[in-house]
RNA sequence: GCGAGAGUGGCGGAAUUGGUAGACGCGCUAGACUUAGGAUCUAGUGUCGCUUAGACGUGGGGGUUCGAGUCCCCCCUCUCGCACCA
């Protein structure tokens, strides 16, 4: 017996040089059947180290593709760097070195931990979003979008980090009121930014979930983020004004319920409507309103507060006189900023009217309750209409309807859509970003840059550190220029874009990096996406993963692609935590995966990884099992060394016989091609702790295989070093190498079809239990007949003894599994 | 508060359509080999009884069923997402 040791290090190199020498993972893009994009969210550069939860990610997937490569598809696996972004130029504030040069250093010891990895990556497809070559198409993309109208500047409030010094687009504020990067609570901002016109494609977004197959959580997200309702909107006049009051509702169908009208603090008709004597409380209660933070302003566990305008509404429907309030609880940005307030079907307003003494009135009669009832909460479900005229007794999804059929005949109002989602921010008053490609000048405005004149670079020397603005606006040979239309001096907008742009088209330019005829090459993209599997943080699932929607549907429109959608399946990995808390450097709780890889290798850790669990729940860090799969490792590679060579004198059938194998033959074949359709299944759905499992079982089932002649020892151990190829990729290519293999199993796509005949056993176990106790357990043939079963099962002494002297009233058999005796 | 998911040995976790609960691994116990073992191999390992028969056992309580980790109802805990969207 030999029991050297797995020389991991060694092994590890010798493949990967291997890999890197012969190309063995370059991708054939021309050939495009049976392929496979498999594609996983490229790596933000922020640090030079790859945790636990890169590897995490990295790995698993990579044993996806491998595992796919070797079934034959022509994979292409690419990886590159999403290397603008904020992390980079604080730590440049912080120690002086410039966000450039630290990134492209992170990236180089990135790329060598991806190697030692041994991540399946086509080298040839690397890219970077920070140079020149990328970012040039992300203004490009800005000069399209600007083209159709769907890049704009407005002035607006907006969310601003006092740390980050920069705005931020709304899902990239926390629900507690955070900063997404860094967390310093958020603060309101009036200011002119540029925004991409998302809201256009709002239903499409929605509509387009239908077609891909992602977790039915993250399509939820995505909805309610877009949040599509259905309404009318209502005129309501102001008594002695001539201005109107637009109201947005839902419930048409409650409008003789309204008892007041609230307005939005900030809306503009405030200032017009209010009454003399109203107007210092009214303007008090703005200005305390604006101290708060919009978390703070919209927390449903707030009490909500309000005051009367003194002016009056009238309501439309029956001319009645209600009260206008402006409260916290209406929102400037949603709808029309205006609401009709019925307190008797609507819990906030209920909430409202009962905290400021305003009339509640009932106008849908809930099912099983008396019209004279009071009310004790608001009802806010169907019911049959009271107190409204001639729509009294309809059922009230029946007067929604009716009433907005009414509203729209006499020109009142009209039915209208609302949507949750807001446009995209994407200017960043921040250094190192793509600069937005618009020339400001006194004459003629804001002008586009000539795309023959892109890219507009990114200068190096800039002072970075924060002093409140853009830092480009302090660079003078970047921010001077002239205007391109009239040749006047003008200025370069200063600010940067947000770095989801970068990342809403980088599957795209993959497929050649260098092109330079366009953002990418749109025959390769017609052909290879979409991405065929995703990976990625579940954290990305109203930011980055409808961004990319958004512009991939864009980029269609203006004739780029021809596919609706950029990612057919989606996969989240789960997040590996620490001692229950997220791993970060601020926290301290950072595992760093060099530990292991020294003592194991980046198989075993690669590996245990996988083994750990579920792959889509992560899990708290532990290191207590990963002893078990290097001691899984060792022994298959003992294994492999006892029979090296074996290939070079031996031949292994692709078929055996059943019968022509001898007992232990007969078991290892079986065991054999069973693990080979459980490892399919398995990594086919990403369950690789179940996957390596499957191997650890038939390890363990290898026992004898001393026992069998050398044609199945090689039949076995060419199956064995195949199916362990994509956990384990260097440890399995030694293996096979070992055998006395000349090529590399990657080189080849081995992948073995398991035997059908192979996979059901001869005989069966069958539970034998009275009254749903097992009592007994029989083994016999497969298939036996019911009537021969129950022979046996009554001649067994121990159901005898049980069922003897009793009235038996059921009988329930199962093939091939159960026999169940019902005695009393 | 609303929505989604989860709760299984000392630990990580397995378990087609309801059909042997605890695969695989860690840990632990005993033994073998050894100068030694924190290496390796063999056997055992849910709890109680502990030799047997057996009883109990998948967060708690109830139900459906010949049979429930799995289905239904109520409750508890945890994780994630959303936070007044009219």
């Amino acid at each position: 017996m030999c029991n050297m040791k797995y020389p991991f290090e060694s092994i590890e190199l010798k493949w990967q040089k291997y890999w890197k020498d012969k190309k063995v993972f370059k991708t054939d893009l021309t050939k495009v059947d049976n392929k496979l994009y498999v594609l996983v969210m490229f790596i933000y550069p922020s640090a030079a180290k790859m945790h636990i939860g890169h590897w995490y990610n990295y790995g698993p997937t990579d044993t996806f593709a491998r595992y796919k490569k070797l079934k034959g598809f022509n994979v292409f696996e690419p990886i590159g760097y999403d290397a603008f972004g904020l992390p980079a130029e604080n730590y440049a504030i912080k120690t002086g070195i410039h966000p450039q040069d630290s990134t492209l250093k992170n990236i180089k010891d990135i790329r060598t931990m991806l190697e030692r990895m041994g991540g399946m990556y086509d080298w040839d497809a690397e890219l970077m979003t920070c140079v020149p070559e990328y970012y040039k198409w992300n203004q490009w993309l800005f000069l399209q979008l600007y083209k159709k109208g769907l890049a704009y500047r407005k002035n607006a409030p907006v969310n601003w980090c006092p740390s980050c010094q920069t705005v931020l687009a709304r899902e990239q504020v926390l629900a507690d009121g955070g900063c997404e990067r860094c967390g310093t609570t958020v603060i309101q901002k009036n200011l002119t930014q540029w925004f991409f016109k998302i809201t256009e494609y709002a239903d499409e977004l929605l509509e387009g979930l239908n077609k891909i197959d992602w977790p039915e959580k993250t399509k939820t997200m995505q909805i309610n983020w877009i949040g599509k309702s259905y309404g009318t909107e209502i005129d309501f006049a102001i008594e002695g004004s001539n201005e109107k009051i637009r109201v947005f509702t839902t419930r048409p169908d409650t409008l003789f319920g309204v008892t007041y009208v609230v307005l939005a603090p900030e809306n503009e008709l405030v200032q017009k409507i209010t009454k003399p004597e109203y107007k210092d409380t009214v303007d008090k209660y703005i200005e305390s309103i604006r101290s708060l933070t919009e978390v703070e302003r919209t927390s449903t566990t707030k009490e909500k507060t309000g005051v009367p305008t003194g002016a009056y509404a009238i309501n439309p429907i029956n001319g009645e006189k209600v009260p206008i309030w402006i409260a916290d609880y209406v929102l400037a940005t949603y709808g029309t900023g205006c609401v009709m307030a019925v307190p008797g079907h609507d819990e906030r307003d209920f909430e409202f009217a009962k905290k400021f003494n305003l009339p509640i009135k009932k106008v849908i009669l809930q099912p099983g309750t008396k019209e004279e009832d009071e009310l004790i909460e608001a009802y806010t479900d169907v019911g049959i209409m009271i107190n409204s005229g001639k729509y009294n007794g309809l059922s009230s999804d029946m007067g929604i309807e009716k009433i907005s059929d009414d509203i729209e005949k006499q020109g009142l109002g009209k039915r209208t859509v609302n949507y949750r989602l807001r446009d995209w921010l994407i200017s960043r008053q921040r250094y190192w970003g793509t600069p937005i490609p618009i020339i400001h000048c006194d004459k003629c405005g804001e002008v586009p840059v000539p795309e023959d004149q892109l890219p507009v670079v990114l200068p190096y020397e800039v002072n970075f550190k924060p002093d409140g603005g853009s830092p480009l606006a302090s660079c003078e040979e970047f921010i001077h220029t002239t205007c391109p239309k009239c040749g006047a001096p003008a200025k370069r907008d200063p600010d940067t874009m947000d770095t989801f742009v970068d990342s809403s088209w980088y599957y795209l330019r993959y497929l050649n990096p260098n092109y330079n005829d366009g953002m990418f090459d749109t025959e390769l993209a017609n052909r290879w996406v979409p991405v065929d599997v995703y990976v990625g943080g579940a954290e990305h699932a109203t930011m980055h993963l409808l961004y990319a929607r958004f512009i991939h549907k864009f980029l269609r429109d203006i004739g780029l692609v021809k596919s609706d959608e950029p990612f057919q399946k989606l996969i989240h990995q789960g997040t590996i935590t620490n001692q229950g808390a997220k791993m970060s450097k601020s926290k301290g709780n950072v595992v760093d995966p060099n530990e292991f890889l020294s003592k194991y290798g980046s198989d075993v850790f690669r590996m245990y990884l996988m083994f750990m669990g579920p792959y889509e729940l992560g899990g708290d860090w532990s290191d207590k099992g990963i002893v078990g799969v290097d001691r899984f490792v060792q022994r298959t590679y003992t294994l492999f060394e006892n029979y090296k060579g074996i290939a070079s004198d031996t031949q292994a059938k692709s078929k055996y016989e059943m019968n022509e194998l001898s007992p232990d033959e007969k078991k290892i074949y079986q065991k054999v091609n069973q693990t080979l359709t459980k490892v399919e299944t398995e990594i086919d759905n990403f369950r690789f702790n179940t996957a390596v499992a499957a191997l650890m079982e038939l390890l363990n089932e290898l026992k004898n295989i001393d026992n069998c002649r050398k044609e199945i020892q090689l039949y076995t151990l060419e199956r064995l070093a195949s199916m362990l190829a994509p956990l384990a990729p260097h440890l399995a290519e030694e293996c096979w190498s070992l055998l006395g293999k000349k090529k590399s199993i990657y080189e080849e796509s081995v992948w073995f079809e398991a035997d059908s005949e192979a996979l059901v056993n001869e005989t069966v176990t069958i539970v034998v239990q009275v009254n749903g106790k097992v009592r007994t357990k029989i083994e016999l043939p497969v298939d036996t007949p019911e009537k021969d079963v129950r022979n046996f099962v009554f001649n067994d002494d121990k159901i005898k003894s049980y069922v003897d002297g009793k009235q038996i009233i059921k009988e329930i058999y199962v093939p091939n599994k159960i026999y169940n005796i019902v005695v009393k």
